[in-house]
RNA sequence: GGCCCCGUCGUCUAGUGGCCUAGGACGCAGCCCUCUCAAGGCUGAGAUCGCGGGUUCGAAUCCCGCCGGGGCUACCA
């Protein structure tokens, strides 16, 4: 019998919710979506010196604006729940004991300095660092605070990772490692493969980081007794600008929240974080989430890290607000000039739609509808111009198509370019250099509004 | 240091022994369109396939060595 996919995301809100976040997870829905499975959120918060509730509900809204919503998690439970690591240390404390009592784990009661001596010497005798076993062969006497350590039983690991295939690991390079910490929480390397085991997860989909990690996890399960997951699949890293791993700490601009007030569409983010790091191995850029389900597969993965690219996800934004119609571009735009009702915005639109690259950007080009400009001074020349403009524009009906002709009759009958016409009309309206067509710059404002800010200046 | 992963235009990539005078996309340059800015159309520059050895009639593609980058090696995740 085929057991159903279970697949899971692990993030720890020790920070904002991350790109790479995002990404891992778009990978697990896609899966799951396509083997018909569950997607799991589990939020590994066993640091606790840097957990911050607030940070949990970051990571729901960011994953929820993208569309990637879980099937089972903290905050909708679940049969395995629950789903927050902290809520489970009974069960890892519980684990531990079993190794310790199996004799495959023991307590290590040696001090972070002493470790940190350790560590030291090793290196300053340029061999590989590995615990010494100090505790394991005469624990130090009368010592009360201890960790819990796991007792590496050495040999060879293997296991199936979809994009790399075989992977094999010598874990007698592998020193013995701390599984329960002494404030009693569990670390990664032991909470995440008992949970995996304990929820069943069979497909473990994560970031490359963890690929050298899965040998310790490995040996936990076996020496717990666990099945072993099916399969693992290390995804290629997001790299920053200098191919470094993107990080909270050095990366700032890695904050996915930041994405949705740049502007950026959900589909354009999802579409991109795609495409970095796998290909379908077509000239397709543009992908709808239907249609990465249909096309995605690990074997066209990408085995290196790759550098995020702003400039390309500005590319794709831009394509993907071309896509939207009207109406539904207007309603979109809406939180980021909420100084405009709906119909201002639906009239600009047509407009705006080939001029953004980000949503946030409508600003540049609204915000003169509610902030009044300086007034410059005119060459007499210009101010004759821009009488004749007010002149015509007062007769004419303040519509997009009246306001285009009324213009272009003007712009004739002064005998000057467009360009020379136009351009000191856009600066009195709008402040600006560059703006909406002209038309669209009159349209926007209430005719008393546009008129007044050229008459102050003629 | 040890172990693991990786190495094709600036960036993301196609490519699995001859179809490659190495293709596409972003970006960049020029032209067209044009009231500004975009969008759109066309054209172009840009990679001795990290380096050095092999194997082969023939290698970006296979083998070895080196170099370079990244990750892991924490009582972080």
């Amino acid at each position: 019998m085929a057991v159903s996919v279970r697949v899971r995301i692990a993030p720890s809100p020790t920070g904002f919710a991350h790109l790479g976040t995002a990404s891992t997870a778009l990978y697990n829905v896609l899966f799951a979506r396509k083997e018909g499975g569950t997607f799991v959120l589990r939020v590994d918060d066993t640091d606790t010196e840097r957990n911050r509730p607030e940070y949990e509900a970051l990571i729901y809204e960011s994953l929820r604006w993208l569309g990637l919503d879980w099937d089972e998690g903290p905050d909708k439970g679940g049969p395995y729940a629950p789903y927050r690591q902290s809520e489970r240390v009974d069960l890892y404390r519980q684990e531990a004991a079993r190794l310790i009592k199996d004799g495959k784990a023991y307590r290590c009661y040696c001090t972070p300095e002493e470790l940190e001596a350790e560590r030291k010497q090793a290196q300053l005798e340029k061999r590989p660092y590995r615990y010494s076993r100090r505790c394991l062969k005469n624990p130090p006497e009368g010592r009360s605070v201890f960790a819990v350590r796991f007792q590496v039983p050495g040999g060879e690991v293997r296991f199936t990772d979809m994009i790399r295939g075989e992977m094999k690991f010598d874990t007698d390079l592998i020193g013995d490692f701390i599984v329960m910490k002494s404030d009693g929480y569990p670390v990664y390397q032991f909470a995440s493969p008992v949970d995996d085991a304990v929820m069943k997860i069979t497909h473990v989909i994560r970031g490359e980081e963890h690929l050298s990690n899965t040998p310790y996890q490995l040996m936990l399960i076996d020496a717990l007794g666990y099945d072993r997951p099916q399969a693992y699949a290390h995804m290629p890293l997001i790299l920053a600008a200098d191919g470094s791993k993107l990080s909270k700490r050095k990366h700032p601009e890695a904050n996915l929240i930041l994405f949705r007030d740049r502007g950026y569409l959900p589909e354009a983010l999802l579409n991109y974080l795609a495409l970095l790091g796998w290909n379908p191995g077509t000239t397709q850029e543009i992908f709808t989430f239907e249609e990465l389900l249909e096309s995605f597969s690990f074997d066209r993965v990408q085995h290196a890290g790759a550098r995020f690219d702003w400039e390309k996800l500005d590319w794709l934004n831009g394509e993907w607000i071309r896509r939207l119609s009207d109406e539904e571009l207007a309603i979109r735009l809406q939180a980021f000039v909420p100084e405009l009702d709906l119909e201002t915005i639906r009239r600009a639109v047509p407009a705006l739609k080939t001029r953004l690259p980000r949503l946030a950007q409508a600003v540049d080009y609204l915000d003169y509808l509610w902030k009044d400009p300086s007034t410059p001074a005119l060459d007499p020349e210009t101010a004759q111009r821009v009488r004749s403009a007010i002149e015509v524009l007062r007769e004419t009906q303040w519509e997009l198509e009246p306001i285009e002709s009324a213009l272009e009759k003007a712009v004739e009958q002064s005998g000057v370019s467009k360009g020379k016409f136009y351009n000191p009309l856009r600066d009195l309206l709008t402040g600006k250099k560059v703006s909406l067509p002209i038309h669209y710059a009159f349209a926007l404002l209430p005719k008393d509004v546009a008129l007044s800010r050229l008459e102050r200046a003629a």
